[in-house]
DNA sequence: GAATATACATAGAATTATGATGTATCAAAA
DNA sequence: TTTTGATACATCATAATTCTATGTATATTC
């Protein structure tokens, strides 16, 4: 059994990749697990990021070249602690900017009554 | 040649049917040349709904029983006045809470330090 | 008369989250 | 002690949606 997010799939595409480098600029290194529990804390529950989601999302990060890892054993059980690379470091200021003003936009539309934040 | 619009296409998925329900919520009846035409000029050029995107929705829509739509003919061209069904103004309420609850939750985790909207 | 804008359409490609499934370790409860 | 649930990773096929490219045709403006 799996928990379903409250959004449907699709409002989630392409927030993904910059949610992620949010969080690894505030905490300096993540395990993917780490992660979906961080989000979904965050968002009390309303976005819970699949495995089959999040694990092939750090994957393709990786070979973008915007995040790197190593790997740490707790006991038996390893670990893969991603980091943003200079290059993440870099394009997650882009990320974040398109993302700001994709919502501010977003709002002058759907809700033109709110001043734009 | 055509216009891209300055988010990544990724961004736009799932908020199309919003932005339509909305416009059509306020406008009685609409074609699609001209939602894409107020799209452009609401956002200042920031999202251009490409043919290939806007037509293909709205026939979607059309099929979901959200839309319903007659045709004018102006000279020999013929326009497609679109309209809200009652099941499109009903569920018109559903989509834009479900996109304001999203980005109200997107905010949180990407900018903690504005104020929820 | 040529270029641009208006107005619709479809098909194939690209992207990306998901659902399903698999492997394995560890802690806690029954 | 066994079993359940949580931890922690992974891959693959599918679904969903927008885009690119292309096509047709009319109307307007230069």
């Amino acid at each position: 059994m799996y928990i379903r997010s409250m959004y449907s799939k699709e409002l989630l595409k392409g927030t993904l990749t910059a949610i992620i480098l949010k969080l690894l600029a505030e905490h300096e290194k993540m395990y993917g697990y780490e992660i979906s529990q961080h989000v979904k804390e965050l968002t009390g529950g309303k976005i819970h990021l699949k495995d089959g989601s999040l694990y092939p999302a750090l994957q393709k990060m990786t070979a973008d070249g915007l995040l790197s890892y190593k790997e740490e054993y707790i006991g038996k059980r390893v670990r893969k602690y991603y980091f943003l690379t200079k290059k993440g470091q870099k394009e997650k200021v882009a990320y974040l900017e398109e993302l700001k003003d994709f919502i501010g936009t977003l709002n002058k539309i759907v809700f033109p009554q709110l001043k734009s934040i």
